[in-house]
DNA sequence: CCTACCGATCGGTAGG
DNA sequence: CCTACCGATCGGTAGG
């Protein structure tokens, strides 16, 4: 996993060869189909390493007060992402491929879709004990934090630079500040 | 272009090769290569050619009106897209590339630009002119668009439901309701 | 997990 | 713009 992460950091998902990962890994590539039947397995696998590298992130937040709970959740998903490019880059790789592998678009859409109820838990607990309006949809408000952290990390991999994470930081900041507090 | 266009949506980036493209164009490779150097050539063009497409939405909009024009603008970005699921898809393949290609990246930069340039005069005039509050940056209002934009489009592809595009269409809204009026 | 190799296919070109 | 083809490289495998 560690040696397709580096062949796709250097030569792009286009360009990833079974021959590129055999020599980050140090072995021939019959070493790798001993483990992974086909090329095809491997990188499903893959992608499953690298979204658990990214819900690192995700899962080890602490507090129970909503507020602060989301916006550690935001923070997890945008400013920790700032010393993240490659892998930023390589999930975008992945999700670009989804519409042409069912397998990886699949495993894409649960991962989201575990993120949105993350995201969505914390909001309907926060509008039970009164931290948000009790107005607020939690289901629209996770899909529209969602959306913004989305283009946080798709415009990162275009310009490289770590400001539109805070940017997007602030705008998710003032949507929870706007549309989901008083 | 057109030949390009459909075997990319038929085979994805990654499987995307000259006899692919050569069979939808009804000719042989040769015949590409009469027009195109290398394949690299005819990809950096082919990317001048969806960024057009995709800018068709953005240009023809009339009215001067400030508060309409924001409008129409995310309109064009948002909900007309919902019936071009494989221009977005495509527009997502070539952004992945960006970190392993210059004139591609170069680019998607230049465009990205634009469309923010455009968002910005649009949010400047109607500072200007008192439609929106006068403490509002609006180089900081058109990157939040931008997130906005670029989030819903990123998952559109995955997802493949257009109702992420109206989301989006909702959360844009509430941010120009928000910040940007009174 | 290596050596040695397979058939298939790649981007590109010479000559017309 | 086609025919015919090049060297290089691809994913994968037999035998050990």
């Amino acid at each position: 996993m560690e040696a397709t992460y580096r062949a796709l950091r250097e030569h792009g998902y286009a360009d990833l060869t079974m021959r590129a990962i055999a020599e980050e890994y140090g072995k021939t590539t019959a070493a790798i189909h001993y483990h992974y039947d086909t090329k095809d397995d491997l990188l499903v696998e893959f992608l499953a390493y690298l979204l658990d590298k990214f819900l690192d992130h995700v899962r080890d937040i602490e507090t129970d007060d909503p507020e602060r709970r989301l916006g550690d959740l935001l923070d997890g998903l945008l400013i920790d992402r700032e010393d993240d490019y490659d892998l930023v880059c390589a999930l975008l790789e992945m999700r670009a491929q989804a519409p042409y592998h069912d397998a990886i678009r699949e495993q894409l859409v649960r991962n989201d879709e575990y993120i949105r109820d993350v995201l969505r838990a914390v909001i309907a607990d926060g509008v039970e004990r009164g931290a948000f309006r009790d107005d607020v949809d939690p289901d629209a408000a996770a899909s529209a934090l969602i959306t913004i952290v989305k283009g946080a990390r798709t415009r990162f991999v275009v310009l490289a630079d770590s400001s539109v994470l805070h940017v997007a930081r602030d705008v998710a900041g003032a949507y929870v500040a706007d549309v989901l507090e008083a």
